[in-house]
DNA sequence: TTCTTTTTATGAACACGTTCATTTTTAATT
DNA sequence: AATTAAAAATGAACGTGTTCATAAAAAGAA
C-alpha cells in the first residue's frame, strides 16, 4: 500500500499519510480551541482514527505544536537565504518582522510551546538538551543573515555577532507571544529600536570599553545558544521505530 | 474555635490554621518532587486532610507556588528597604543577588509558575491582568532601589529607571531559572556584567543619542510593567468567600 | 439548652493526557 | 497461494487536576 507522491516522487507509507492526517486535524482544533482546549481525543475523532493511534506518531501533545514549530523555522532558514543584501540592521530587521508575520496566524498555539519551554524536565526546554538540534539551526539562520550584511564590524564582536542577533531574536518573540498591547505594538516599537541601535552599532564600538562589553556579553551567552558542538547532527525522532 | 496568635496577638480561625499546614505540605512535596511530581492527593495526605477541602483553600495547585512567591516577594521589598545607599548599579546588583540566593531552594518550585507565566489564559500570566497587583508590587520594590541611589541621572531616563531596572530583573531571573551551568555561572557573568554596564551609564548618556534611546526603550516599556493606573489595589483573593 | 446559619470538611465523579496489551492490516517470503 | 514478519491501529485502563453535591462541625441566636 506504497503510494508515490505526485509532487515530489517519494514513497510515502500509510503511516506517513496518517501522521499527516492527525496533525493536520491537531492544527486545526489548536486554532480554533486553542493549546488547552483541543484535547487529544477530540483531535484523534477529527483525524478519524483512534485515540491510541495519534500517540503512535506523536509522544505527546506538545510534540504535536513542536511539528509545526518545526516547519516554521525551516520557512524562517529558506527566507533567510533569499534576503537581499544591506546593512546588518537593515536585514535582521527584515527576518524578524517575516517571522513575527508568519507566526502571527498561530501565536495562540506556539505560547502553549514557550511555555512548555519554560517548564524543568520537558524535553522542549530552551536551553535543555532536546531543543539542541533546533537551537544549532536557528543559529544557523542567524549566521546567513550576518554573513550577507555590508557593513560587518571587524572586532572580537564579529564572531558573536549570530548569537547576539539569536538572542535577541529569542528576546523579541518570547516577548511577542506575551504583548498585551493592540496588534502587539510595543513588539514592533522594540524590533524598531532594536533595529536602531544595531545601526548606531559602529558609531558605539569607537568607544573601546563598549566593544569590549558587546564582546563580552557574547562570550557568556556563547556556550548556550551558539557555536555547535561535535555532538550528533540526527534530528530528534518523530516517527515510530 | 477562634484561637489568639501569641506573637501578632491576631485572631487565627481554624481555616486559615488549615490553610497554612495545606501549603507547608505542599512546598515541602515541591521540594522533594518538584512541581508536577508532587499530586494533589498526596498533598491533602500529607496535611490530613481530604482532597476536596485542598482545593477551597487554592483554586489550583499552581497557585500554590503563588503563594510562595508572594511570600519572596514580600521579603525582596523588605530588603530593598534596607539598602545601604550607594551607586545605583551596586544597589541594583546586591538586591539581585540577594534576591537569587533567596530563590535558590525553590528553583524547581518557582520554574513551574515562570512556565505557567508564560502560557495564554492563565491567571498568572507575567503580562496579563491577573498579575498586574504583582507587577506594581515589584515595580515599587525597583522605585526604592532607585530613591535610595547617589548617583541619579537627571535626564528623562530618571522616571524610567524603576521599569528598565525591574525589565533587568525579570529577563535576570528568568534566565536564571534555565541556566544550565554548573551552579548557575552565566546568570552571575550576567549579573555583573548589568552591574558595569550600569556603572558605565553616566558615561555613556553624555552622547546624547545614547540619552534618547534609554529613554525611549523606557515609553516602550511602561505601559507593561510600569507605574500602577487607578485600578483597585485589592489583592487577589485566596480565601474563600 | 435548642434551633439556625455559617464555616469547614468530605469523597465520589468527571475529563483529561498518557500507556499498553491486543488485534487487524499490510508487506515480504516461500 | 500460503505463511510469516512487520507495520498500523484499537480501546480499555491508569493517574492526574479539578468540580460538586453533600455532610459534619462550629458559631451565633433564641
Amino acid at each position: 500500500m506504497i503510494e508515490i507522491d505526485t509532487t515530489t516522487n517519494e514513497k510515502i507509507s500509510k503511516g506517513e499519510r496518517t501522521r499527516e492526517r492527525i496533525l493536520a486535524a491537531a492544527l486545526e482544533m489548536f486554532a480554533e480551541q486553542g493549546f488547552e482546549g483541543a484535547t487529544m481525543r477530540g483531535i484523534a475523532e477529527r483525524a478519524e482514527c483512534s485515540l491510541g493511534l495519534a500517540y503512535r506518531y506523536f509522544r505527546t501533545k506538545e510534540e504535536m505544536v513542536l511539528a509545526l514549530y518545526e516547519r516554521l523555522v525551516e520557512e524562517l532558514a529558506a527566507e533567510a537565504k533569499l534576503l537581499p543584501p544591506g546593512s546588518l540592521a537593515s536585514r535582521w530587521a527584515a527576518i524578524e518582522r517575516a517571522d513575527i508575520a508568519r507566526l502571527l496566524p498561530h501565536r495562540a498555539t506556539l505560547t502553549a510551546l514557550f511555555g512548555a519551554g519554560l517548564t524543568p524536565g520537558s524535553p522542549t526546554q530552551v536551553l535543555g538538551e532536546g531543543a539542541a538540534h533546533w537551537r544549532r539551526r536557528v543559529h544557523a539562520v542567524f549566521q546567513d543573515v550576518v554573513a550577507g550584511a555590508s557593513d560587518l564590524p571587524k572586532g572580537p564582536i564579529r564572531g558573536h555577532l549570530p548569537t547576539l542577533l539569536y538572542t535577541g531574536h529569542l528576546l523579541l518573540v518570547l516577548f511577542w507571544a506575551q504583548d498585551p498591547t493592540p496588534n502587539q505594538k510595543a513588539t514592533f516599537d522594540l524590533l524598531a529600536f532594536g533595529e536602531e541601535m544595531l545601526g548606531r552599532m559602529w558609531l558605539a564600538l569607537r568607544l573601546p570599553w563598549a566593544s569590549q562589553s558587546a564582546a563580552r556579553l557574547g562570550a557568556i551567552l556563547e556556550p548556550l545558544f551558539g557555536a555547535p558542538r561535535e555532538d550528533s547532527e540526527d534530528p530528534p525522532q518523530n516517527s515510530p521505530a
